[in-house]
DNA sequence: ATATTTATGTACCATTCGGTAAATAAATAT
DNA sequence: ATATTTATTTACCGAATGGTACATAAATAT
């Protein structure tokens, strides 16, 4: 089952997947602008040559790091609309995100908020695409609470995209208090606040 | 009044006041490290010279464009804080800071929010400087809901921290959404939402 | 008129930026 | 053994970065 037949050239000396894990934890902990290619190359131990031949460019690694980002670290946002009704999606969502946000062995903040929010002009598109993927959580979440209106566990009177808006706002506020320093402590207690002044609670 | 003896040397032939307000609106679109000396001398239409013998430094001309902001634009800020009732000030806050946030005539979002969140090792003073600023407002918050409570227009059971903590989340979570692209009616409708579940209303 | 003071414009500094050309090293195919 | 393929290392590219030395221009003081 394994790839046994031996390629061709010298052997790459690096392994793309560590070397993508380290590229993410550097622009999750300092940005895009914030990340030099320098840096990114001296963390994984090779050259430049090496990154543009398995990457193609700065930008496409970051997006690369981003994917990784998205299917790995922050699996649980996506997993959390799996939850059988619109509080405890939200419940979920929001206790999780925080535990993930203040968590020890990994940068504070979130690098889908953080990654690139004001930049110069020339670095728009990177700000564009987190900005997409932000509007992408935004419209899952808005589709998971018309479902449970569907489903009579949310008021009819209730706006699903203001809601969902509301929470995404909240998640994405959180982020950058966790940048800021913010203890998990500070922000459970938050959370349950938010929780108790559920809507439909 | 006025200033009438004549200066001794060789006239400048630009206003401070008005080069601060141009690099506060550089700084607040782009950020600390997207804007770069040369834009900003640009846009002022004077030489880097003039701008290091009047500013110092880039850090320090971002530190007169951040008090610049503080006092100027934002001002309606810590103007909330005297509105008579937590409530008031709740809404006063959140209301004004969605117009500002979606002003037409000025950059989105808010620039101590975006002004720098991830950023370069070498630049972490200028993202520390912001963060503080963040806390200040938060602490400031605290403050008026704990008088609040003492004045019996805040439930006595609420935590004025945590209420102050949730407000200051939201507020940083608006200005993301405005920076990218968030519509003055959605955020007008989230602001709604947030204020009929208000806890002590 | 001349000296002094201040701000200007020009030209430059070392460093870093993202990115690449070219030579070389290490593997397999023949 | 030799050719081919691939990844490596080294050295470099032009442009941009924040910041400054220096000569000059424009004002006042004497």
């Amino acid at each position: 089952m394994a790839d046994t037949k031996k390629p061709r050239g010298r052997p790459s000396k690096f392994d793309p997947e560590a070397s993508l894990e380290i590229a993410m934890r550097l622009f999750w902990a300092h940005g895009y602008e914030g990340t030099s290619v320098a840096e990114l190359t001296d963390a994984m131990g090779i050259n430049k040559p090496s990154l543009y031949a398995a990457f193609g460019s700065k930008e496409e690694l970051f997006e690369k790091a981003l994917q990784h980002y998205i299917a790995g670290p922050i699996a649980f946002v996506s997993a959390a609309l799996d939850e059988p009704t619109a509080y405890r999606v939200v419940e979920k969502l929001l206790s999780e995100s925080v535990h993930f946000l203040t968590a020890p062995d990994t940068p504070r903040g979130c690098m889908v908020n953080t990654g690139s929010l004001s930049c110069s002009k020339e670095t728009a598109a990177v700000k564009e695409t987190l900005a997409k993927y932000r509007q992408q959580f935004e419209t899952s979440l808005t589709a998971r609470l018309q479902r449970a209106q569907r489903e009579g566990d949310l008021p009819g009177q209730t706006n699903p995209a203001t809601l969902a808006k509301y929470i995404a706002t909240l998640h994405q506020g959180m982020s950058t208090q966790a940048a800021s320093g913010a203890s998990r402590e500070a922000l459970l207690d938050m959370t349950r606040l938010v929780l108790d002044n559920w809507p439909s609670r």
